[in-house]
Formats: C-alpha cells, structure tokens, sequence
DNA sequence: GAAATACATAATAACATCATTATTTATTTA
DNA sequence: TAAATAAATAATGATGTTATTATGTATTTC
C-alpha cells in the first residue's frame, strides 16, 4: 500500500516517463474500462507474456496500478486518480495553436536597438 | 510553420516523452510566464548552452515551441496549447485513490471458482 | 501429488537518450 | 572589417530503456 503522501510527492516528470511508453499507455486505457488480468492483455497486445508483465511491474511500483489476486489471476486495476485524467488529456485536440506572443518582448540579456524580424 | 493536421496526427506517446524530463519541463513551464531565449535557461538553469539548445532542439521539431530572431537572440515561446493544459494537470494534486473495483470481476480467461481473496 | 496454468523474475543484447566538449554559423558592435 | 556575442550543430562516451529468452514460483486441476 501506497501512501498519500508518497504519492503526492512523486516527481510529475516520472509519472510522464512511465505513462510515456505505447504499451502502457494502452494498458491504463484497457484499465479504464475495468479490471484485466495478464491474460487479457497478451492476448490483446500481441507481445510476450513477459513484456506484458515487465510493464505492469514498472505501473505498479509506481503506484499507477494495483492487483488482487483471483485464483490464480492477477486482477489489475487503477489506482492514480491522476491516470484517467491523463489519459482524457491526451484524447483532447486543440485545433488552434496559442496566441502568437507580442513583438520586441524585453528579455533578460536582449538589449538590442535598431531593425528587428519576427 | 507545422500543419494543424501534422499537429493533431502526433502521437501522443510523444508528446509524453518530450515532456517526460525535467530540463523540458522547467523550460516549458518558463515558457508559461512568456517569451524566453537562449541565454535567461542558461543563467536560470546552470546547464551548459549547447545542453539547452539541445532540449529546445527537440522541443520545437516536435512543435511544442517556436522562436523568432530578436537581434542576434533567439525568442522561444509555446505554440501548443495542450502544454499549459499538460503543466497545470502535473500540478493538480489528487489526495485519494480511486475507488477500489468490485470483487471477483469475469475476465476474459479467469473463470475459477470457490475461495478468492481480493 | 503430478501436470497444467498464470504469471513473475533474471539475464542480456540492441537501441535510445543524455550531458559534455568542441566547433560552426550568424549577427552585432567597435 | 575584426572582435564579440548568441546560439546551433556535431561528435562522443556514459547511462538508461526495451524486448527477448530462459527460468522460477504459486495455484489449481486431474
């Protein structure tokens, strides 16, 4: 069990590098949908039971995912309300891009007079 | 100049990876308070000028940031509107887990009857 | 209790990522 | 036009990540 605080202090760049990997990121969609067990997922997947198992161990530690057992399942599921949020995130499209920003900005070192691009 | 197709068409496994490390994330999150260059991530960041160049490098090619010339300095500023959406997710803090899945679902294999823990 | 099932773990080689160092390019100032 | 400034690019070695292969472990069925 994981606690609280450990996971609010858990850097945001990890939680990106984990999630950041093709098969997890389907293995959370898949969890969103409810729970799965290995399975479901090699046979889903189409890579190696291994691969799979490799995967969800990397989820679990940490602390995206948890398991019970079911027989001999291992029945995994969400755990990181942080997760599904993610997810909706990266199912988001944003057709236009950010407001260009205003010209000729003083930057810190920039103190150049005379003709300037943008 | 990157397409709104191009744009929407990137993986977004991608994205999490260009994001996923910590020089990229504070350069993005510098990028929030507006147009930056080269040289205020160097003096802020105390990392080498050719290590900074190189995660902007990626940054932009992967169209999360673009620049105009200012003099001889370079403004880099944030193009992609899903990264402040991204940033202010990553600073979301979520205190409780989610709910815990009922008890002995049917997965697509497990099918074993009598005595399960959970 | 032996075989089968479900899955984890270990070892490893291929590949990707990263920071450092050195060099190059472009612009501006003197 | 020469020196200085701002930043990109190239090369490289170190480190990290990944899928594969092989093996181990626990549970259940026969």
């Amino acid at each position: 069990m994981r606690s609280t605080v450990e996971k609010i202090t858990r850097d945001r760049v990890e939680l990106l590098k984990i999630v950041g990997h093709p098969l997890r990121v389907e293995i959370l969609e898949q969890l969103e949908d409810g729970v799965k067990c290995v399975s479901d997922f090699t046979e889903f997947f189409e890579t190696s039971q291994p691969n799979v198992s490799q995967h969800l161990a990397i989820l679990r530690k940490s602390g995206l995912i948890d398991y019970y057992m079911d027989g001999r399942l291992r029945c995994y599921f969400l755990v990181d309300p942080i997760v599904p949020e993610l997810l909706e995130l990266l199912r988001t499209r944003y057709a236009e891009d950010l407001e260009a920003p205003a010209c000729c900005p003083v930057t810190k070192t920039g103190k150049y007079p005379g003709d300037r691009s943008h």
